[in-house]
This record gives structure tokens, sequence and C-alpha cells, in this order.
DNA sequence: TATTGTTATACTCTATAACTATA
DNA sequence: TATAGTTATAGAGTATAACAATA
């Protein structure tokens, strides 16, 4: 019989239960052309009028480096407009058509939300949550 | 003030959590010499001496088409040796050199573990590796 | 000086397809 | 037919370095 000698870290844990989820999102959210940084983006910005790239970046965790292509793509699609805040910032907004993808995508994240949560007994769940906060956020 | 509109979403927190546990690790095994996935198969055959290479794989959830470039790598560097099994398979079996990389890589992760560990109140603990292993486990 | 945004580039993990050899 | 292993390739996320323009 094997034994996995990882089995009952929390990192390992963890990384392993990241990967199963991002393994069902990620095929549902192509669906909408979407990656799912794109459409974290996207759904920040609809949430978020005019906020500024770096502010997306900060709170989604996301290098500078890595969003200018992201936002990039998302306004090369008409999904948003970047409207000038001073001489190196924009605001961002979601276009019209920008909101019917943002609210789509939201509508498939909630439902692989909801597949993740019912995955989890009820008890538990609220600890869950807590305790991956505690493990990203700043202390 | 900007509102992230995942923050309450289990697969998302999933998935910083697992970010920021990887942004962690990462850098102390390769001190090593180590990536990650070649980490947790070394520890994972010191583990279960001749094990099958697509054991390991399925322990781990690795796919075969990647375990090759690893394995591969790992008897390079004289880590690990295979034993034939029958004619398709081989046991896998660190060397004495293997061995002691295995257990510097092992420490490594302990000591990333307990790091982990340490940032969730303790009542929570029990409860939040139930929960992963719920997520990512066979049901 | 620090920040915003950008480009280029590299690395790691994961995924798929196609193939050989063996059970 | 199914399994073990391999090769090649592509996609996605993340990381660093360097730079221009602006605060």
């Amino acid at each position: 019989m094997v034994s996995d000698p990882l089995r009952n870290f929390p990192g390992y844990a963890l990384r392993r239960a990241s990967n199963a989820s991002l393994a069902d999102l990620t095929p549902q959210l192509s669906k909408l052309n979407l990656r799912l940084a794109e459409a974290s983006v996207l759904v920040a910005i609809e949430a978020n009028p005019e906020i500024k790239q770096s502010e997306i970046g900060r709170m989604l965790g996301i290098a500078s480096a890595n969003m200018a292509p992201i936002v990039a793509k998302l306004d090369e699609r008409g999904l948003l407009e970047r409207i000038k805040a001073d001489g190196r910032s924009h605001g961002l907004k979601v276009t019209a058509t920008g909101k019917r993808l943002a609210d789509l995508a939201m509508e498939v994240m909630q439902e692989h939300e909801q597949m993740l949560t019912e995955r989890i007994p009820e008890d538990m769940r609220e600890t869950f949550i807590a305790a991956l906060t505690c493990i990203w956020t700043e202390t």
C-alpha cells in the first residue's frame, strides 16, 4: 500500500484543492472566452467603477507587469474604457458589453463556488474561509 | 474605498492562499535545487520504496506526461534508481544521495508547513485540513 | 524619489495529442 | 484492449528586470 507523506500538510492540501478548483472553473470561463485572471479583473472593475489599474492589481494580487496585457486585451475587446485620471493613470470602467460579460462571468463563478461549497460539510464552511483568509491576508 | 467582489468565495480564497503558500515554499526549495514537483516526487519515493512511476503520479495528481521529465531529471542527478518490475515499468528507489536530499527537502517543507499552521488559529486547524481534503479527494 | 504603466523574458505547473512497448 | 512510459507542444499564472512618463 502506498502512503502519501505530504497528505496531512495544510500547504499540500491547499495546493491540491486549489488545482482541483481551477480544473473545474477554467473550462467554464473559457466558454465565455475569458481566462480566470481576465474574469477576475473584469468583475473587479464592474464592482469598482473608475478604479485604477494599480489598485486592481493590489487588490487581486496581480503584479503590475501582468496587469498590463490583461487590461489591454479587455480594452481591445471593447469590454472596458479608460478614463484619464491624471497624467500616468486612468480610471477603468466596464462598457455595456463589458457589464454583460462580467455578469455572465459572475454567474459562472458563483455556480462554481456553490459546487465547491457543497463539497464541504455545512458546519465547516465558516471556519474554512476564515482559515484561508488567515493565510493569504496581510497580518 | 475598493471592494473585492470575490473576497468571500472559497475558491478565490483557496487560490490566493495557495499562491501565498507557494511564494514562500518555492524559493526555499530552490536552495536545494529542487522545484516543488521534484521535491514532492522525491519524498514520495523515499516514503514508498520501489513504488512505480504511475503510482506516484496518481498519488500526487501529476499526469504521466509530466512525470516523465521529472523522474528523468532526478535520475540524471543520481538521486534515484530504477529497478525493473516488468517489461514496461520500474520500481523507483532513492539512492543514498537521494535520501539525503529528500530528508533536507522534507525539513524545508515541514518548516514551511509549520509557518502556515501558525497563521491559523489552533481551534480551526483540524477543520481546515478536513475541509480542504473534502475538495480535492475523490468522493 | 516614488509611482504608474509598459515591454520583454523566463520559469513552473498543467493539459492534450500522438506514439511505442508491454500486459 | 488497457496500461506504462515517453515526447512534443501549448496554455496559464507568476516573477524579475528595465524603461519612460509623471507625481
